[in-house]
RNA sequence: GGGCGCGUAGCUCAAUGGUAGAGCAGUGGCCUUUUAAGCCAUUGGUUGAGGGUUCGAGCCCCUCCGCGCUCACCA
């Protein structure tokens, strides 16, 4: 490594030459902890409360997060997985060459063992009396967080590490330092826990699908594409699973479900990451409808699992996610936000002249359907922050879309909005072979032939359709956006744990 | 990709174009129930990088790098 040593990592290095020359091996392999700060802490409580209480011992880790060092005694704190702990040292107790050993030599941020009995201190607080302890890890680098405080339990950090560049790039030091940011990922755990669960006993099996694959689709994105050098093959890193999750409807498995990663080489957003986790799944003998109760179900115990709630809190606005959730026809939602009656202009030339004559400035060349999902971009789902299905499309951005009976221009499709977002969207699954090749044909025509979200025909799923594939539901979700919704962040680089960063050069 | 803004010590932040500072962290010392412990002393900087204007640039101008917001884009 190259990187030169601050001054601050010079005196750390310093410290562990001292400790190595008096013996002290401050990488050891080996710790003897004996309970986790909270285990402690419980079961001294418990001693506590009983008739005759007994002296808790314990060996306890973690990393030194606070030292008080006041003359002959010293008081830190150390934090591990389950939260922190005060330590007592006392020269008494230690020998006076102990304590000076810890106070010269031991720095914040180190990993440390300590052993000797719980108690409670003047001030109240459960405390380790330490009649030994060692080091277990020394940190070199000093962690990017001065001090914390705590006033009435709650730990006030002061000078904490605010600025995003580091806190992305070095996010093992945001971790470290904002209990907050551990806590994220433990309430995205748990959510996709939840789903997993709920899924699980609906009767679905859970698949996994290639992420490489030769022909991209399932949805209107632009691709990553990669080479594999022996199959002298490009392969595309998948935009969604829908196409292959439907391969398995075909093959008889009627409830599948997966959660993995979708890649999509588009502009980052708060809302947009390269890579992002979906959750999709296929019903057989479902439809939009139902799977429109599903969603809200779904949707609503993950967040009683998660928060023991159904009422969350989402920038600023109070959310409730207690079924049933509000149905809005996509038509009926843009007459009251954009002004216009979609079926009033059927055709671009006259939906582009009602666009202009509201002022607003379409491409004049995109498709039908696109442009009616631009006004919902624009005007309706900034307006839908308490739960809402918007429902019934336009045919032409459905391709794998069943249509409606009796109305051949519109779709039986579903998307869930929530906070102003799009958190999902599903439909009746287009299972007519010959439709959906007439869907492929229709792309083709209605993008340019230069447009990347074209989709590209994809044979071998057609064949697969005219082996007969049962009437179904299909659902998509960002799990990303689910978290971000169930922890009140509007960033979704703050709950993806190492979001895309432009790499930048290090010497 | 466009527009706007930001980048100063390990962290959080100051500094009319005129000697680069503070708090915390660090270092040395005092202190036996503290909890942002306190007190005394003290170290620490290529002001993101490079160029320019100027007697003089952290500050003004140009280029580049990175980050943020925003627009475009985005089923």
């Amino acid at each position: 490594m190259e990187r030169e040593r601050t001054a601050l990592e010079q005196a750390r290095l310093e410290k562990i030459q001292r400790l190595r020359e008096h013996g002290i091996e401050p990488y050891p392999t080996r710790s003897e902890v004996t309970h986790t700060t909270a285990e402690a802490r419980a079961l001294f409580e418990r001693e506590e409360a009983s008739a005759n209480p007994n002296p808790v011992a314990a060996t306890l880790a973690g990393r030194l997060r606070a030292v008080r060092p006041m003359g002959k005694i010293t008081f830190a704190h150390i934090e591990d997985g389950s939260g922190r702990i005060q330590l007592f040292f006392r020269a008494n107790e230690l020998g006076q060459e102990a304590l000076d050993g810890f106070n010269h030599e031991y720095d914040l941020g180190d990993f440390i063992q300590a052993s000797g009995t719980v108690f409670r201190t003047r001030t109240g607080e459960v405390t380790l009396q330490v009649q030994s302890f060692k080091m277990l890890a020394k940190a070199l680098t000093p962690l990017p967080a001065a001090k914390d405080e705590v006033v009435d339990g709650e730990v006030i950090r002061h000078a904490a590490l605010t600025d995003p560049e580091t806190r992305f790039r070095q996010r093992y030091a945001d971790l470290a330092v904002n209990p907050e940011v551990r806590e994220i990922f433990r309430v995205r755990a748990a959510t996709v826990a939840a789903l997993r669960r709920y899924l699980d006993a609906q009767g679905f099996l859970e698949v996994e699908t290639p992420i490489l694959q030769p022909i991209y689709g399932g949805a209107a994105a632009k691709p990553f594409v990669t080479h594999h050098n022996q199959l002298k093959q490009d392969l595309y890193l998948r935009i969604s699973f829908e196409l292959y999750l439907k391969r398995l409807l075909v093959g008889g498995l009627d409830r599948v479900y997966e959660i993995g990663r979708d890649f999509r080489n588009e502009g980052v957003s708060f809302k947009h990451n390269p890579e992002f986790t979906q959750l999709e799944f296929y019903m057989a003998y479902a439809n939009y409808l139902s799977i429109m109760q599903m969603t809200e179900e779904m949707i609503s115990f993950a967040s009683g699992q998660v928060l023991g709630t159904q009422k969350i809190q989402f920038n600023g606005h109070e959310i409730d996610l207690t079924p049933p959730w509000r149905r809005l026809s996509l038509r009926q939602g843009l007459i009251e936000t954009a002004g216009i009656d979609i079926d009033q202009f059927p055709e671009v030339e006259s939906l582009l002249a009602a666009m202009r004559a509201k002022g607003m400035n379409p491409n004049p060349h995109a498709a039908w359907g696109k442009l009616v999902d631009g006004m919902l971009g624009d005007f309706l789902e900034p307006t839908l922050i308490q739960p809402t299905f918007l429902y019934d499309y336009p045919r032409d951005i459905s391709p794998l879309a069943k249509s409606k009976p009796g109305d051949p221009q519109t779709v039986e499709r579903f998307e869930g909005f929530i906070g102003g977002m799009e958190l999902c969207n599903a439909f009746t699954e287009l299972n007519d072979p010959l439709d959906q090749e007439a869907r492929f044909l229709e792309m083709g025509r209605e993008y340019a032939a230069d447009d990347e979200e074209r989709h590209p025909m994809d044979e071998d799923y057609l064949r697969a359709m005219s082996y007969g594939m049962p009437p179904s539901g299909g659902f998509g979700m960002g799990i990303d956006r689910l978290v971000m919704l169930l922890t009140d962040h509007h960033s979704i680089r703050e709950v993806i744990l190492f979001p895309h960063l432009r790499s930048r050069e290090e010497e």
